[in-house]
RNA sequence: GUGGGCGUAGCUCAGGUGGUCAGAGCGCCAGGUUGUGGCCCUGGAGGUCGCGGGUUCGAGUCCCGUCGCUCACC
C-alpha cells in the first residue's frame, strides 16, 4: 500500500508520488501541522483548499488531551479530526524534550511531566508505538531523542546509539501489534540522528537501513539550532546514505527557502509550524517581498493584496490594509486568513518545484528564487 | 457656594523628610520565532512633571495664585 514513485529528478531533487492507504502525495510536499488534531484557527476543508495533501498532528499532545484510547474508540484520528487524507503522527520524542515540564532520560525511556498540568508521564519506545497505533495515522514515527544543535560529538553519539535501540524496540512492537489486532495499515519511519557530524550521520543512516526496509526516512537532528551550511551538508550526506526510492521526511523545516535548498538536496516531504504559527504572531511570507510583519505601519494604508502573485482565498479577497487591522487588533481573522495564506505559499512553492523538476528547470529557478527572496534582507 | 482629593509619556499610574526622580506597565515603532502553549524574546521613539509667580545654590517635590477633573457637604 506504501509506494514512492520517483517520476523526475533534478540533480538531488526529486519529483515522486507517495502512495498511503489515505491516498497520493505528489512530493515534494508541505505537510501542514496539525498539533492538537487541528490546523490552529482552520478546518481541514480549508487546509485542503491550500493546496495540502497530507498533515501532521502530533503523538505527544494526543496522548495527554484528549487520549490515544479516546481516539481509537472514537474511530481513529482520521475520523476524529474529519481529515480523510494522509496522515502523519509525531513520535513525542522532540516534544519530551522542547515542550515537557521535566524530563529524564534512561535508556528504557524517557520520564517527563505534562507542559498541561505538571502530571508524570514515560515514554518508551513500545508505549509511543502503542500510542500511534491507536491514533492510527498512515505514517508514524520512531521514538528518537533529539538533542539540540551545538552539542557536542559525545552527547550526538550517545543520543544516535540510544535512538538506534529504541528504533529496533518500535519496529519489534509495531510488528507485534499489526499481527495482534485489527490495525489500520500504517508505515513507520525511522528517525535518523547524527546532529552535525558526519560520521556519525553516514554511520546513522547506514545502521537504520541495515535495521530494516523503511517505507521512507525521517531526517531528525536539523534545524534545531546548528548553523545552516551544516544543515545542508548533512543533507548532501544524507542523500548518498539513503535508498533513492523511498520519500525523506526532513522533520520541521522550514522557512521557505529553507525548503529550496532542501528540496536540491533530495528531501521530499516537510512540516513546519512556522506557516501558521507566524500568521498566529501576524508575519507573512510573500513573493515580492519576503516575510513581512502586517503590524508594520508602512501596511496602514495599502489597499493592494497580501501577495500579488497569489491565488489563495486571502490574496483574492483582502487587502493589507484590513489584514494589518486585523493583526493589530487581535482578531481571530487574521490568524486565520494569514494561516490560509502561508500554507498556501508554501504549497504554491513545493508546486512549482515539483513542475520545474519535471520539466528540468529547477535549479536556474530555485537560484532567481532563492536570489530575489534572500536580496530582501527579510531573512536570516 | 464650602471643604477634601487629584492633575507626571498616547493610556493607567510610581516617584520617603527639595539634590542621577524623568520612571514602570500597557500602547506605539522596528526586528526575531523552523518535528506548535494564540506565547515569548530583543531593540527603539516619546514627557517645558496643568499653567503663572515665589522661596532656594537647586523645585514633580515647599509656598501663593490660577485653570481643569473629582468626591463629600450645603
Amino acid at each position: 500500500m506504501f509506494e514512492y514513485r520517483v517520476q523526475a529528478t533534478a540533480g538531488a531533487a526529486r519529483a515522486g508520488v507517495f502512495t498511503t492507504p489515505h491516498g497520493e502525495v505528489p512530493t515534494p510536499a508541505f505537510m501542514p501541522v496539525g498539533t492538537a488534531g487541528t490546523v490552529k484557527t482552520l478546518v481541514m476543508e480549508e487546509v485542503a483548499a491550500t493546496g495540502a495533501r497530507m498533515v501532521l498532528a502530533n503523538t505527544y499532545h494526543l496522548y495527554l488531551r484528549p487520549g490515544h484510547d479516546l481516539v481509537r474508540e472514537l474511530g481513529g484520528l482520521h475520523r476524529f479530526m474529519r481529515w480523510d487524507g494522509p496522515l502523519l503522527t509525531d513520535s513525542g520524542g522532540f516534544q519530551v524534550f522542547s515542550l515537557a515540564a521535566t524530563r529524564s532520560v534512561h535508556d528504557d525511556g524517557v520520564e517527563f511531566q505534562s507542559h498541561i498540568d505538571g502530571s508524570r508521564h514515560t515514554f518508551t519506545p513500545e508505549s509511543v508505538m502503542e500510542v500511534q497505533r491507536a491514533l492510527g495515522a498512515d505514517v508514524i514515527m520512531a521514538f528518537d531523542e533529539c538533542p539540540p544543535g551545538g552539542c557536542d560529538r559525545g552527547t550526538a553519539e550517545v543520543a544516535g546509539r540510544r535512538t538506534l535501540a529504541w528504533l529496533e524496540r518500535c519496529r519489534e512492537r509495531f510488528d507485534s501489534l499489526a499481527s495482534a489486532s485489527e490495525v489500520p495499515e500504517q508505515a513507520l519511519f525511522p528517525v535518523l540522528q547524527g546532529n552535525v557530524f558526519d560520521e556519525l550521520r553516514a554511520a546513522h543512516a547506514r545502521r537504520t537501513r541495515e535495521l530494516g526496509d523503511w517505507a521512507g526516512y525521517g531526517i531528525g537532528g536539523l534545524s534545531v539550532g546548528e548553523a545552516k551550511p551544516d544543515m545542508w551538508r548533512m543533507l548532501e550526506i544524507l542523500d548518498g546514505a539513503l535508498p533513492g526510492d523511498r520519500p525523506r521526511y526532513l522533520m520541521g523545516v522550514g522557512y521557505p527557502d529553507d525548503l529550496l535548498e532542501a528540496i536540491a538536496r533530495g528531501c521530499d516531504l516537510f512540516d513546519c509550524v512556522a506557516p501558521t504559527r507566524n500568521a498566529r504572531h501576524g508575519t507573512a511570507w510573500t513573493t515580492a517581498e519576503g516575510q513581512v510583519n502586517l503590524k508594520a505601519a508602512r501596511f496602514r494604508r495599502d489597499a493592494g493584496p497580501l501577495d500579488e502573485t497569489c491565488d489563495c482565498y486571502t490574496c483574492v479577497g483582502y487587502d493589507r490594509a484590513y489584514l494589518r487591522h486585523l493583526v493589530v487588533a487581535g482578531e481571530w481573522l487574521a490568524m486565520r486568513l494569514l494561516s490560509i495564506h502561508n500554507l498556501r505559499f508554501l504549497a504554491r512553492l513545493t508546486e512549482e518545484a515539483r513542475h520545474r523538476i519535471g520539466d528540468g528547470t529547477f535549479d536556474g529557478w530555485r537560484r532567481d528564487w532563492l536570489g530575489r527572496y534572500r536580496n530582501q534582507g527579510s531573512t536570516q
